[in-house]
DNA sequence: TATTGTTATACTCTATAACTATA
DNA sequence: TATAGTTATAGAGTATAACAATA
């Protein structure tokens, strides 16, 4: 359960993605790379190894299969991303990250991981506190033999 | 300065909101109001006593001055919201809340606080010691003579 | 002259409907 | 028959340009 404390802090994590510096980092990363903000959204959900189905990124972002024809296109163009067979299914085509995607991907995380200056009020030790907790919040499946597995 | 650790700290934040439930928390909540995305995030830059020039919400949101006159229209229609004249410049409308948009921005705050079933990872004290960081670094500027208010 | 807000218009983003290929 | 993806088209969302009122 989470407690009160725990509501205030997520209220709080709430604002600093809302309100503080946050506001428009996914436009700034969006803009530095020369994609559209919708677009980038799909390259981050792309590997270069992994092939990604088009129809799990349509089900992943709720959108509709047609807009996601747009947005693999949109990548495919600028070589950021490639349709490739899918190996068993002929209808389906699975989604890579090329060289160049990858670059992208990771000038994108640059901006979008880097840290606020309001993290800066907290010492070295309380970082550590605070990557500690969430690390623990974000610990996915892998906990002890196996997890409690409940996928979206 | 951001350590390593505050580094990863923000970084798990991050994906904590681009990938976890909040995904659509926004939309959901938008939905529920029977408002636009759009739309409900200028209600929630709004308050029923201190009136904001419309001027402010284009350059707090980065976008065209005409398009906040389609979001109050919206909010206006909607009866959430009301424009009034400015006390010393006639130019400028001053943007208030009424009492629908109260209520309705509190029912959006209700979906968009609440906070994730991640959060249960962590036992009372840690998430007390969660909201503790957190509340150091969205302490503002109000730090020493007046005391720490902070109402919801 | 410069600024606030509105109107008219155009462009971008995203969805719906109809279709092709494969299962 | 049902599903993956595409194409054509329509609808939101957002901006640009020209304008009226006020500073």
């Amino acid at each position: 359960m989470s407690t009160k404390a725990g509501r205030e802090a997520w209220q709080l994590l709430s604002d600093l993605f809302f309100n503080g510096e946050m506001q428009d980092r996914f436009h700034a990363a969006s803009t530095a790379i020369g994609l559209s903000p919708g677009i980038l959204k799909g390259l981050l959900q792309l590997d270069p190894d992994a092939g990604v189905p088009m129809r799990d990124i349509a089900q992943h972002f709720r959108c509709d299969a047609s807009y996601v024809t747009t947005l693999v296109d949109g990548l495919e163009e600028r070589g950021f991303a490639e349709r490739q067979p899918h190996p068993t299914d002929r209808r389906v085509r699975s989604i890579v990250l090329t060289p160049a995607g990858v670059r992208a991907k990771a000038q994108a995380l640059d901006v979008l991981y880097a840290p606020p200056a309001s993290l800066d009020g907290l010492d070295a030790t309380e970082q550590r506190t605070l990557r500690d907790l969430l690390r623990k919040i974000s610990a996915p499946a892998t906990e002890a033999t196996s997890a409690p597995v409940d996928a979206a």
